[in-house]
DNA sequence: TTAAGCCCTGAAAACGTTTTCAGTGTACGC
DNA sequence: GCGTACACTGAAAACGTTTTCAGGGCTTAA
């Protein structure tokens, strides 16, 4: 009638190191080879250690391991915020890369917390018990990251670029298919009706695409007047806003828009059809980073891909062989955007 | 000439508690007095610490703390998938509460892993690393979850109800909101004219809807024909099929449908468009989830909504809670789902 | 028979914390 | 002046691993 019986029963207190030693009649080193290193170790004491680690169950400790190898296989993924198909898309291929690679991802948005001390970062985030850190930073403010102390975990940036050795970045050229869209735009509309109507104007992507549209019309002879740059939000509802308040009426017809977005480009055409225009009849339009939602909606929109799997995928991989080497050179990914045409721009 | 001068530097390594110890002239013990217990470590001993602390910006080691306190305010959350602004939600809501109550998030799509072994599960998982476990399950095939194993680790199960003492469950009340928009239907259409186009017919949600589908139509006199109700995927493709291949053509006008998904949903209504269907003229249309989709698409989705972000926050809630006291007596936390009404079925 | 070499195994140190237990010193009451 | 209580601090154990170092037993060659 004892209570609490040793192996039997499923114990409450897991299996530890030594009770596989003990049963196994070995020392826990030896326990610790088969797992580390079987190839040291005779195939007799292995099987024993084996089949006892099989029968008690046995999974070793992560923070034991984590204490003496220095290593959790935790990435730590940072995004400034986690809705919509945006952030769903990074993330999705952060988590299968890391998979891959065999790491796990701790995600987060640090937009909630507090980014500004660093200490708090590291801790805070569950920094410490993470081998490597991707952040992703759209605006100057949350610069505090890099500035701040000891470089002991590997970073890399997504979005931003830097030159602080050891750190590496995943970039997104935003000037090669916004050059593709106006060109494509270009095609239908004089270049003074083409508009482009942007997100924040603090975002890194938006002033980047915008500074690509400005030069690509300028490339054709064209200084766009203050009016056909716009800078708002990242939503359906400046979108909207734009064009039935922003926008000069007399260009409601025959004009191209490239939105910073798919949803503010959602919003345009939801606009434009109240005011019974057309897409792509009347107005030409183009969305940016090509989520689900382009090619969800009637009619299906053009937009410039951004490859957001790829650039999670690649932020993982980065992490991961500095991981291996710390002292590689640093690296920049810089992936491509391209013109997707669809329907509302043809 | 000494190399890696002790403290004068930002030396590679991060400073130990010892260190800290050293500075502060003090014992561990006492560091980790003021850190863990500051109200029985005398002031003037607290400063000096605290001002030792700040200098070597020392962070405790997460792995010794986990090792020895035997938590890490890391929660796995597991999912089936992480693609699409259902997900999306989940995950936001999910983090923001982990954040609130000062956990930090693992997330996992165990789609692609090897959701076989519970041994695999646990230490492949990042777990035995994490606190506790969220788990969505949304078909029979993943049972093995529950099944198996210690239960040193709190976990929660979404979306499947489970008799195991100990283990918590958030739900997803399907019923009253699909009775509601049968209800709503079913002042514009005929009970033999009401069609449910579900996701996979394995798939626990598409289940219960269909169910409760079926039980509002007997309700109200009518028992469905079999071609009422179909199975498929959760996509906007087969909404498109449902409606051009699988749907009896006498039937396309003067309908209602109710779609388990709000990307079916959109699926059917492109193709309703596309045989020069009005929505909601001819066709009554109301979605399910309502994901950010529904009210982004025009005409805007009636849809049923299901809380995605109080499931998500709810798991987080749960598991914190049986982490604070383990024995306490196992709850289930059902979330009603509510019909939204809007353009595509007025 | 002994020395050398090799394969395998165990003892023990180390990782950085938290926590118990046993002080040490001071203040206080008698 | 002495004992008691109290507030504070330090020494050391414990957590569960990995890894170094040394040694035991065998084989092989001299």
């Amino acid at each position: 009638m004892k209570f609490r019986g040793k192996n039997n029963d499923a114990s409450k207190a897991a299996a530890s190191i030594q009770d596989v030693a003990d049963a196994a009649k070995v020392s826990i080193a030896t326990v610790s080879r088969v797992l580390n290193n079987p190839e040291v170790v005779s195939e007799v004491t292995a099987a024993k250690v084996r089949e006892a680690i099989a029968k008690l169950g046995y999974v070793p400790n992560p923070f034991a391991q984590g204490l003496i190898t220095r290593a959790s296989r935790v990435l730590c993924f940072a995004l400034p915020d986690m809705f919509g198909e945006f952030y769903s898309e990074l993330i999705r291929g952060a988590d299968a890369q890391a998979h891959q690679l065999g790491y796990h991802l701790l995600v987060s948005s640090e937009a909630r917390g507090t980014p500004n001390s660093p200490q708090q970062a590291k801790s805070g985030l569950g920094l410490g018990l993470a081998d490597g850190l991707a952040v992703m930073i759209t605006e100057p403010g949350a610069l505090a990251w890099q500035s701040t102390g000891d470089r002991s975990t590997p970073v890399v940036l997504i979005d931003v670029e830097v030159n602080q050795p050891g750190v590496d970045c995943v970039l997104v050229d935003n000037a090669v298919g916004t050059t593709q869209a106006v060109e494509h735009l270009l095609q239908n509309v004089k270049p003074d009706r083409l508009f482009f109507v942007g997100g924040p104007a603090e975002n890194f992507d938006t002033r980047a695409r915008a500074d690509a549209f400005t030069a690509a019309l300028v490339r054709c002879g064209h200084t766009p007047r203050p009016d056909q740059i716009s800078f708002g939000r990242y939503d359906l509802a400046w979108g909207s806003d734009w064009f039935s308040k922003h926008l000069n009426p007399q260009y409601r017809t025959g004009l191209g828009v490239l939105a910073a977005n798919d949803e503010i480009a959602l919003g345009v055409l939801h606009a434009a059809e109240d005011a019974n225009l057309s897409v792509p009849g009347d107005i030409k339009l183009v969305g940016f980073d090509d989520t689900r939602l382009a090619s969800l909606v009637r009619p299906k929109l053009s937009s410039v891909r951004v490859p957001l799997t790829e650039v999670g995928a690649a932020a993982i991989s980065l992490l991961a062989e500095r991981i291996e080497d710390p002292d590689r050179e640093t690296r920049r990914i810089r992936l491509d955007t391209t013109l997707v045409v669809r329907e509302s721009s043809r």
